[in-house]
DNA sequence: CCAATATCAAGAATTATTCCAATTATTATT
DNA sequence: AATAATAATTGGAATAATTCTTGATATTGG
C-alpha cells in the first residue's frame, strides 16, 4: 500500500520537499530513522526500524528511498571493504573509523584548517567531486 | 590440474616464498599479472590474463591467490563504492583517484612529510591499522 | 475529472564472492 | 624412497546484497 503524503503525522519537522525531491511518507521515515540512529545503519537496519511505523514498506522501497536521498545530497553512502553499504546523515566533510573490536563506526573530523586535497599530489587537471576516508583499527579503552 | 611448483619457467624472478606464503605457480602468475598490469584489475581481469599462461586455472583459485597475497601484505585490495574489488601491487602509502570519464584509476601520493593520521581528530585510544583514501572526479585534459 | 508522471510493493533476477567436496601437490616423517 | 599429514587447486553450487520488473497506487497539473 502507498501512503498518502497528506497524512503525515504532526510530529515530523521534515519539509515536504528537499532540493527538488518529493518527500513521501516512506522517504520521510527513512530519513527520520537515519537522523535518530546515528550509527551508520545498513539498508536492512533501516528497513527493520522503519517497519515499526510503516509496517507495509518493502526493502526495495528502502533501497529506493536511500538512493534518492543520496542522489539529492541529503545523506551519504558509506562503504567498508565489501560489507553492506551504510548510510550517514552527517553532511559535514568527515571520514569514518571502523573499530574492529566493537564494530562501531565513528565519524572523524579533520583538524581545523586541514584540506585534504591540498596534501595530495593530484594529477594536473583533476577535479575532485567526492572524497572518502576510511580508517580501520581498534579503540583501546584501557 | 595443479602445476608443480618445480616447473616454474626461468624468466620469473619471484622467490619461492614471500613472508611465509608458499609461492605456487598460480600465486606467481597472479602476482606477475598485477606487477605487469598496473591498472588495478578486478579478480576477473586477472583471471582472464592468467589464463593465457595457466589455461586450467579457476576463478576460485584467482580469488584464493588474491586473498592470500592480500593477507600476507604483498598486494592491496581496493574498493570503489560497490564495484568489484580491484588489486594493487603498490605497497607505498597512497590513495586512489577514480576518473569517471575514462574509468582509469590513478595512484595518488601524499605530498612529502604529510601523515594523514596527524590531521584527523581521532578518538583517544584509536590505533589505526589501515587507511583508505578514495577520490572520485574528472580529469580535464583541455 | 483526466491524463501524465512518479512512487511503491512483491518477488524474481543479477552478480561478485564464498563455500564445498573431490583431486592433486607439497611437506614432513619413518 | 614410501607413507602420512597438510595445503592448494578446481569446478560447481550456494550466498547475499542489490537491482530489476511489473502491476498497483498516488500525485500533479491542466
Ligand atoms: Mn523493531
Ligand atoms: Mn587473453
Ligand atoms: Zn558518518
Ligand atoms: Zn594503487
Amino acid at each position: 500500500m502507498v501512503y498518502k503524503t497528506s497524512e503525515v503525522p504532526a510530529d515530523i519537522e521534515i519539509p515536504e520537499e528537499i532540493s527538488g525531491l518529493r518527500m513521501t511518507r516512506q522517504r520521510q521515515e527513512v530519513y527520520r530513522t537515519l537522523m535518530q540512529e546515528r550509527n551508520h545503519p545498513t539498508a536492512n537496519d533501516v528497513f527493520m526500524r522503519v517497519k515499526d511505523r510503516l509496517p507495509n514498506i518493502s526493502l526495495a522501497t528502502v533501497y529506493n528511498c536511500l538512493e534518492a536521498l543520496v542522489q539529492h545530497g541529503i545523506i551519504r553512502q558509506v562503504n567498508f571493504e565489501r560489507e553492506s553499504s551504510r548510510y550517514c546523515p552527517n553532511l559535514s566533510e568527515h571520514g569514518h573509523f571502523h573499530d574492529e573490536t566493537t564494530g562501531v563506526i565513528h565519524d572523524i573530523d579533520f583538524k581545523p584548517g586541514v584540506h585534504l586535497a591540498d596534501l595530495l599530489n593530484l594529477p594536473p587537471g583533476a577535479v575532485i567531486e567526492d572524497v572518502e576516508i576510511t580508517l580501520r583499527g581498534k579503540l583501546l579503552t584501557a
